[in-house]
DNA sequence: TTCGTCATGTAATGGGTTACATGATTAC
DNA sequence: GTAATCATGTAACCCATTACATGACGAA
Protein backbone atom coordinates (compact mmCIF):
# COMPACT_ATOMS: atom_id res chain seq x y z
CA UNK A 1 0.00 0.00 0.00
CA UNK A 2 2.85 2.34 0.89
CA UNK A 3 4.32 1.47 -2.07
CA UNK A 4 1.73 1.78 -4.19
CA UNK A 5 1.61 5.09 -3.16
CA UNK A 6 4.85 6.37 -3.18
CA UNK A 7 5.32 4.83 -6.99
CA UNK A 8 1.86 6.94 -7.58
CA UNK A 9 3.33 9.68 -6.15
CA UNK A 10 6.76 9.69 -7.82
CA UNK A 11 5.19 8.89 -10.80
CA UNK A 12 3.87 12.78 -11.05
CA UNK A 13 7.04 14.27 -10.25
CA UNK A 14 10.78 13.16 -8.72
CA UNK A 15 10.66 13.85 -5.07
CA UNK A 16 12.84 13.25 -1.71
CA UNK A 17 11.07 11.18 1.31
CA UNK A 18 9.89 14.56 3.26
CA UNK A 19 8.13 16.06 0.87
CA UNK A 20 6.71 12.84 -0.33
CA UNK A 21 5.30 12.16 3.10
CA UNK A 22 3.75 15.67 2.84
CA UNK A 23 1.77 14.67 -0.77
CA UNK A 24 1.20 11.10 1.09
CA UNK A 25 -0.66 12.75 3.85
CA UNK A 26 -2.48 15.16 1.24
CA UNK A 27 -3.58 11.89 -0.99
CA UNK A 28 -4.52 9.96 2.33
CA UNK A 29 -6.52 13.13 3.46
CA UNK A 30 -7.43 12.33 6.97
CA UNK A 31 -8.15 8.30 5.99
CA UNK A 32 -5.04 7.53 8.22
CA UNK A 33 -2.43 9.38 10.07
CA UNK A 34 0.39 10.06 7.58
CA UNK A 35 3.37 7.54 7.55
CA UNK A 36 6.28 7.76 9.76
CA UNK A 37 9.36 8.70 8.34
CA UNK A 38 10.21 5.08 10.56
CA UNK A 39 8.53 3.13 7.62
CA UNK A 40 8.96 5.63 4.31
CA UNK A 41 12.85 6.02 4.26
CA UNK A 42 13.45 2.29 4.68
CA UNK A 43 10.33 1.10 2.02
CA UNK A 44 12.26 4.17 -0.34
CA UNK A 45 15.73 1.94 -0.25
CA UNK A 46 14.06 -1.02 -0.89
CA UNK A 47 12.17 0.54 -3.89
CA UNK A 48 15.84 1.40 -4.55
CA UNK A 49 17.40 -1.88 -4.47
CA UNK A 50 14.25 -3.55 -6.44
CA UNK A 51 15.28 -0.90 -8.85
CA UNK A 52 11.66 0.75 -9.32
CA UNK A 53 13.23 4.34 -8.60
CA UNK A 54 16.17 5.82 -8.57
CA UNK A 55 18.19 8.81 -7.37
CA UNK A 56 18.30 11.95 -9.56
CA UNK A 57 21.19 14.55 -9.99
CA UNK A 58 24.10 11.94 -9.52
CA UNK A 59 25.35 11.30 -6.25
CA UNK A 60 24.43 14.28 -3.49
CA UNK A 61 25.20 11.60 -0.93
CA UNK A 62 28.85 12.29 -1.63
CA UNK A 63 28.83 16.35 -1.03
CA UNK A 64 28.08 16.16 2.61
CA UNK A 65 26.44 14.02 5.56
CA UNK A 66 23.23 14.35 4.84
CA UNK A 67 21.38 15.89 2.29
CA UNK A 68 18.51 15.41 0.21
CA UNK A 69 18.33 12.64 -1.94
CA UNK A 70 15.57 13.04 -4.44
CA UNK A 71 13.97 10.10 -6.73
CA UNK A 72 12.12 9.77 -9.50
CA UNK A 73 10.67 6.16 -11.17
CA UNK A 74 12.57 3.78 -12.94
CA UNK A 75 11.49 2.65 -16.67
CA UNK A 76 11.15 -1.07 -14.52
CA UNK A 77 8.99 1.39 -11.44
CA UNK A 78 6.78 2.81 -14.43
CA UNK A 79 6.23 -0.75 -15.39
CA UNK A 80 5.44 -1.83 -12.09
CA UNK A 81 2.99 0.77 -11.30
CA UNK A 82 1.51 -0.09 -14.48
CA UNK A 83 0.77 -3.56 -13.80
CA UNK A 84 -0.24 -2.82 -10.04
CA UNK A 85 -2.84 -0.45 -11.40
CA UNK A 86 -3.96 -2.77 -13.71
CA UNK A 87 -5.04 -5.52 -11.06
CA UNK A 88 -8.14 -5.98 -9.36
CA UNK A 89 -8.53 -8.29 -6.01
CA UNK A 90 -10.96 -7.77 -2.98
CA UNK A 91 -8.31 -5.97 -1.24
CA UNK A 92 -8.91 -2.87 -3.26
CA UNK A 93 -12.07 -1.65 -1.96
CA UNK A 94 -11.23 -2.49 1.59
CA UNK A 95 -10.92 0.70 4.11
CA UNK A 96 -7.33 0.57 4.14
CA UNK A 97 -6.54 0.70 0.50
CA UNK A 98 -9.27 1.86 -1.60
CA UNK A 99 -8.65 5.75 -1.30
CA UNK A 100 -5.22 4.78 -2.55
CA UNK A 101 -6.50 2.99 -5.57
CA UNK A 102 -8.81 5.97 -6.31
CA UNK A 103 -6.33 8.41 -6.19
CA UNK A 104 -4.65 7.06 -9.07
CA UNK A 105 -7.55 6.12 -10.93
CA UNK A 106 -6.86 8.80 -14.06
CA UNK A 107 -4.22 6.05 -14.94
CA UNK A 108 -5.97 3.04 -14.23
CA UNK A 109 -7.76 1.10 -16.75
CA UNK A 110 -11.63 1.56 -17.24
CA UNK A 111 -12.62 -2.36 -16.72
CA UNK A 112 -10.27 -1.74 -13.49
CA UNK A 113 -11.88 0.92 -12.07
CA UNK A 114 -15.47 -0.14 -12.95
CA UNK A 115 -14.23 -3.21 -11.03
CA UNK A 116 -13.22 -1.86 -7.96
CA UNK A 117 -16.01 0.92 -7.90
CA UNK A 118 -18.56 -2.08 -7.84
CA UNK A 119 -16.55 -3.70 -5.29
CA UNK A 120 -16.63 -1.26 -3.00
CA UNK A 121 -19.87 -0.59 -3.37
CA UNK A 122 -20.99 -4.16 -2.36
CA UNK A 123 -18.67 -3.86 0.60
CA UNK A 124 -20.04 -0.50 1.96
CA UNK A 125 -23.39 -2.01 1.01
CA UNK A 126 -22.73 -5.04 3.24
CA UNK A 127 -21.64 -3.03 6.19
CA UNK A 128 -24.86 -1.11 5.55
CA UNK A 129 -26.86 -4.11 6.25
CA UNK A 130 -24.69 -5.44 8.73
CA UNK A 131 -25.33 -2.61 10.86
CA UNK A 132 -28.95 -1.64 9.68
CA UNK A 133 -30.16 -5.67 10.87
CA UNK A 134 -27.89 -4.90 14.23
CA UNK A 135 -29.98 -1.52 14.88
CA UNK A 136 -33.14 -3.15 14.36
CA UNK A 137 -32.19 -6.02 16.58
CA UNK A 138 -31.31 -4.14 19.37
CA UNK A 139 -34.42 -1.54 19.48
CA UNK A 140 -34.19 -0.76 23.23
CA UNK A 141 -31.82 -2.53 25.20
CA UNK A 142 -28.78 -1.61 23.97
CA UNK A 143 -26.68 1.09 25.12
CA UNK A 144 -27.85 4.53 23.75
CA UNK A 145 -24.13 5.50 22.62
CA UNK A 146 -23.52 2.24 20.99
CA UNK A 147 -26.77 3.09 19.15
CA UNK A 148 -25.75 6.31 18.62
CA UNK A 149 -22.53 5.12 16.83
CA UNK A 150 -24.21 3.24 14.80
CA UNK A 151 -26.16 5.66 13.36
CA UNK A 152 -23.55 7.72 12.60
CA UNK A 153 -21.79 4.41 11.21
CA UNK A 154 -25.18 3.88 8.84
CA UNK A 155 -25.47 7.26 7.94
CA UNK A 156 -21.57 7.23 6.53
CA UNK A 157 -22.56 3.75 4.62
CA UNK A 158 -25.21 5.20 2.76
CA UNK A 159 -23.96 8.69 1.68
CA UNK A 160 -20.87 6.60 0.67
CA UNK A 161 -23.11 4.45 -1.58
CA UNK A 162 -24.81 7.18 -2.87
CA UNK A 163 -21.32 8.91 -4.07
CA UNK A 164 -20.05 5.30 -5.22
CA UNK A 165 -23.40 5.55 -7.42
CA UNK A 166 -22.70 8.86 -8.71
CA UNK A 167 -19.09 7.68 -9.65
CA UNK A 168 -20.65 4.53 -10.90
CA UNK A 169 -23.05 6.47 -13.58
CA UNK A 170 -20.29 8.71 -14.63
CA UNK A 171 -17.79 6.43 -15.38
CA UNK A 172 -20.85 4.47 -18.03
CA UNK A 173 -21.30 8.07 -19.35
CA UNK A 174 -17.62 8.59 -19.97
CA UNK A 175 -17.68 5.03 -21.94
CA UNK B 1 -7.37 -1.46 22.24
CA UNK B 2 -8.36 -5.51 22.51
CA UNK B 3 -8.14 -5.57 25.70
CA UNK B 4 -10.64 -2.57 26.45
CA UNK B 5 -13.33 -4.24 24.19
CA UNK B 6 -13.36 -8.04 26.20
CA UNK B 7 -13.06 -6.14 29.18
CA UNK B 8 -16.14 -4.20 28.52
CA UNK B 9 -17.98 -7.00 26.75
CA UNK B 10 -17.22 -9.60 30.21
CA UNK B 11 -18.13 -6.95 31.73
CA UNK B 12 -22.07 -7.34 30.57
CA UNK B 13 -22.01 -11.16 30.14
CA UNK B 14 -19.74 -14.35 30.88
CA UNK B 15 -18.37 -15.55 27.24
CA UNK B 16 -16.44 -17.61 25.50
CA UNK B 17 -13.69 -16.42 23.32
CA UNK B 18 -16.04 -17.24 19.95
CA UNK B 19 -18.72 -15.96 21.06
CA UNK B 20 -16.75 -12.80 22.29
CA UNK B 21 -15.30 -12.26 18.76
CA UNK B 22 -18.98 -11.99 17.24
CA UNK B 23 -20.14 -9.08 19.91
CA UNK B 24 -17.12 -7.57 19.22
CA UNK B 25 -17.71 -7.45 15.70
CA UNK B 26 -20.94 -6.49 16.77
CA UNK B 27 -19.37 -3.42 18.67
CA UNK B 28 -16.83 -2.08 15.97
CA UNK B 29 -20.02 -2.47 13.84
CA UNK B 30 -17.78 -1.95 10.79
CA UNK B 31 -14.91 0.59 11.46
CA UNK B 32 -12.74 -2.40 11.50
CA UNK B 33 -13.15 -6.03 10.71
CA UNK B 34 -13.66 -8.00 13.65
CA UNK B 35 -10.23 -9.51 15.38
CA UNK B 36 -8.83 -12.67 14.34
CA UNK B 37 -8.57 -15.60 16.89
CA UNK B 38 -4.87 -15.14 16.45
CA UNK B 39 -5.12 -12.13 18.47
CA UNK B 40 -8.11 -12.93 20.43
CA UNK B 41 -7.22 -16.20 21.88
CA UNK B 42 -3.71 -15.26 23.15
CA UNK B 43 -5.27 -11.81 24.69
CA UNK B 44 -7.54 -13.50 26.71
CA UNK B 45 -4.87 -15.81 27.91
CA UNK B 46 -2.67 -12.90 28.96
CA UNK B 47 -6.08 -11.40 30.71
CA UNK B 48 -6.50 -15.11 32.45
CA UNK B 49 -2.48 -14.83 33.37
CA UNK B 50 -2.85 -10.75 34.88
CA UNK B 51 -5.59 -12.07 37.04
CA UNK B 52 -8.06 -10.00 35.44
CA UNK B 53 -10.42 -12.41 33.98
CA UNK B 54 -11.24 -16.12 35.29
CA UNK B 55 -12.72 -19.39 33.52
CA UNK B 56 -16.29 -19.70 34.76
CA UNK B 57 -17.87 -23.49 35.93
CA UNK B 58 -15.23 -25.24 37.11
CA UNK B 59 -12.57 -26.52 34.74
CA UNK B 60 -14.18 -27.84 31.47
CA UNK B 61 -10.75 -28.18 29.51
CA UNK B 62 -10.18 -31.33 31.97
CA UNK B 63 -13.69 -33.28 30.70
CA UNK B 64 -12.46 -33.54 26.60
CA UNK B 65 -9.70 -32.09 24.40
CA UNK B 66 -11.32 -28.70 24.09
CA UNK B 67 -14.54 -27.42 24.50
CA UNK B 68 -15.43 -23.84 25.65
CA UNK B 69 -13.85 -21.92 28.17
CA UNK B 70 -15.98 -18.90 29.37
CA UNK B 71 -14.60 -16.37 31.09
CA UNK B 72 -15.95 -13.89 33.19
CA UNK B 73 -14.28 -10.71 35.07
CA UNK B 74 -12.63 -10.77 38.61
CA UNK B 75 -13.05 -8.14 40.82
CA UNK B 76 -9.14 -7.15 40.07
CA UNK B 77 -10.54 -6.90 36.51
CA UNK B 78 -13.52 -4.93 36.98
CA UNK B 79 -11.73 -2.48 39.08
CA UNK B 80 -8.97 -2.52 35.87
CA UNK B 81 -11.42 -1.64 33.84
CA UNK B 82 -13.04 1.16 36.05
CA UNK B 83 -9.67 2.47 35.96
CA UNK B 84 -9.05 2.61 31.74
CA UNK B 85 -12.03 3.89 31.69
CA UNK B 86 -11.70 7.00 34.01
CA UNK B 87 -8.43 7.89 31.96
CA UNK B 88 -7.95 10.51 29.41
CA UNK B 89 -5.85 10.78 26.44
CA UNK B 90 -5.55 12.05 23.08
CA UNK B 91 -5.38 8.35 22.09
CA UNK B 92 -8.85 8.12 23.29
CA UNK B 93 -9.97 10.14 20.18
CA UNK B 94 -8.32 8.96 17.16
CA UNK B 95 -10.17 6.58 15.13
CA UNK B 96 -9.11 3.55 16.27
CA UNK B 97 -9.76 4.15 19.83
CA UNK B 98 -12.93 6.54 19.89
CA UNK B 99 -15.75 3.79 19.03
CA UNK B 100 -14.44 1.36 21.76
CA UNK B 101 -14.78 4.13 24.26
CA UNK B 102 -17.41 5.13 23.20
CA UNK B 103 -19.32 2.08 23.62
CA UNK B 104 -18.71 1.37 27.00
CA UNK B 105 -19.33 5.84 27.88
CA UNK B 106 -22.85 4.76 29.99
CA UNK B 107 -19.52 3.55 32.22
CA UNK B 108 -17.72 6.05 32.10
CA UNK B 109 -17.67 9.30 34.63
CA UNK B 110 -19.92 12.46 33.07
CA UNK B 111 -16.27 14.65 33.06
CA UNK B 112 -14.45 12.15 31.38
CA UNK B 113 -17.23 11.64 28.79
CA UNK B 114 -17.22 15.48 28.24
CA UNK B 115 -12.93 15.61 27.62
CA UNK B 116 -13.25 12.68 25.32
CA UNK B 117 -16.18 14.14 23.20
CA UNK B 118 -14.39 17.47 23.00
CA UNK B 119 -11.44 15.91 21.66
CA UNK B 120 -12.28 14.09 19.08
CA UNK B 121 -14.57 17.35 18.81
CA UNK B 122 -11.41 18.77 17.98
CA UNK B 123 -9.72 16.08 16.10
CA UNK B 124 -12.83 15.89 13.49
CA UNK B 125 -12.67 19.49 13.22
CA UNK B 126 -8.86 19.54 12.02
CA UNK B 127 -9.49 16.91 10.00
CA UNK B 128 -12.15 19.22 8.25
CA UNK B 129 -10.01 22.19 8.39
CA UNK B 130 -7.00 20.33 6.51
CA UNK B 131 -9.07 19.08 3.93
CA UNK B 132 -11.23 22.38 3.23
CA UNK B 133 -7.73 24.13 2.39
CA UNK B 134 -6.35 21.04 0.06
CA UNK B 135 -9.43 21.33 -1.70
CA UNK B 136 -9.38 25.14 -2.14
CA UNK B 137 -5.57 25.19 -3.13
CA UNK B 138 -6.03 22.29 -5.61
CA UNK B 139 -8.96 23.84 -7.53
CA UNK B 140 -8.31 22.76 -11.12
CA UNK B 141 -4.99 21.37 -11.39
CA UNK B 142 -5.61 18.40 -8.99
CA UNK B 143 -7.20 14.88 -9.99
CA UNK B 144 -10.74 14.56 -10.38
CA UNK B 145 -10.90 11.32 -8.63
CA UNK B 146 -8.64 12.73 -5.60
CA UNK B 147 -11.33 15.66 -5.39
CA UNK B 148 -14.31 13.38 -5.00
CA UNK B 149 -12.71 11.30 -2.31
CA UNK B 150 -11.63 14.42 -0.65
CA UNK B 151 -15.41 15.93 -0.96
CA UNK B 152 -16.81 12.52 0.48
CA UNK B 153 -13.97 12.80 3.42
CA UNK B 154 -14.89 16.67 4.04
CA UNK B 155 -18.57 15.60 4.24
CA UNK B 156 -17.91 12.98 6.44
CA UNK B 157 -15.75 14.99 8.60
CA UNK B 158 -18.77 17.91 8.80
CA UNK B 159 -21.58 15.49 9.38
CA UNK B 160 -19.56 13.97 12.46
CA UNK B 161 -18.90 17.04 13.66
CA UNK B 162 -22.81 17.74 13.81
CA UNK B 163 -22.85 14.48 15.51
CA UNK B 164 -20.69 15.40 18.10
CA UNK B 165 -21.94 18.58 18.88
CA UNK B 166 -25.42 16.48 19.44
CA UNK B 167 -23.91 14.48 21.75
CA UNK B 168 -21.95 16.98 23.36
CA UNK B 169 -25.43 19.03 24.11
CA UNK B 170 -27.00 16.33 25.40
CA UNK B 171 -24.46 15.55 28.15
CA UNK B 172 -24.83 19.31 29.23
CA UNK B 173 -28.18 18.55 29.54
CA UNK B 174 -28.07 15.49 31.27
CA UNK B 175 -26.01 17.44 34.12
C1' DT C 1 -20.23 -40.41 6.86
C1' DT C 2 -19.24 -36.31 5.52
C1' DC C 3 -19.91 -31.43 5.54
C1' DG C 4 -20.48 -27.08 7.76
C1' DT C 5 -20.18 -24.56 11.82
C1' DC C 6 -18.65 -24.09 16.39
C1' DA C 7 -14.54 -23.75 19.15
C1' DT C 8 -9.59 -23.25 20.63
C1' DG C 9 -5.07 -22.73 19.94
C1' DT C 10 0.22 -21.92 18.02
C1' DA C 11 4.01 -20.14 15.03
C1' DA C 12 5.59 -17.36 11.51
C1' DT C 13 5.30 -13.15 9.66
C1' DG C 14 4.38 -8.49 8.55
C1' DG C 15 3.63 -3.71 8.44
C1' DG C 16 3.80 -0.31 10.88
C1' DT C 17 5.05 2.95 15.08
C1' DT C 18 8.14 4.91 18.65
C1' DA C 19 12.18 6.51 20.19
C1' DC C 20 16.40 7.75 19.16
C1' DA C 21 20.38 9.85 16.70
C1' DT C 22 22.47 12.79 13.28
C1' DG C 23 23.15 16.71 10.41
C1' DA C 24 21.70 20.74 7.03
C1' DT C 25 19.35 25.04 6.33
C1' DT C 26 16.83 29.05 7.36
C1' DA C 27 15.09 32.86 10.21
C1' DC C 28 15.55 35.71 14.05
C1' DG D 1 24.67 32.00 17.54
C1' DT D 2 20.77 29.60 18.44
C1' DA D 3 16.21 27.93 17.73
C1' DA D 4 13.04 25.94 14.56
C1' DT D 5 12.36 23.40 10.72
C1' DC D 6 13.99 20.54 7.10
C1' DA D 7 15.93 16.07 6.15
C1' DT D 8 17.59 11.24 6.68
C1' DG D 9 18.25 7.21 8.95
C1' DT D 10 18.36 2.90 12.52
C1' DA D 11 16.77 -0.37 16.03
C1' DA D 12 13.53 -2.03 19.13
C1' DC D 13 9.12 -3.14 19.56
C1' DC D 14 3.98 -3.88 19.18
C1' DC D 15 -0.06 -5.45 17.66
C1' DA D 16 -2.38 -7.85 14.80
C1' DT D 17 -2.93 -11.01 10.73
C1' DT D 18 -2.19 -15.34 8.21
C1' DA D 19 -1.74 -19.94 7.91
C1' DC D 20 -2.00 -23.87 10.09
C1' DA D 21 -3.61 -27.63 13.21
C1' DT D 22 -6.83 -29.80 16.30
C1' DG D 23 -11.18 -31.35 17.66
C1' DA D 24 -16.53 -31.31 19.04
C1' DC D 25 -21.19 -31.38 17.39
C1' DG D 26 -25.28 -31.33 14.61
C1' DA D 27 -27.61 -31.96 10.18
C1' DA D 28 -27.99 -33.88 5.51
Amino acid sequence: MLELAILGILHRAPMHGYELRKQLGCLLCGHRPAFSFGSLYPTLRRLQRAGLIAEDGGEPSASAGRARRVYGLSAAGREHFAGLLAEVTPQHWEDDCFGVRLAFFSRTPPEARLRILAGRRRCVAERQERIRSTLDRSCEHVDHYTRQLQRLGLDGAEREVRWLDELIEAEHRQR
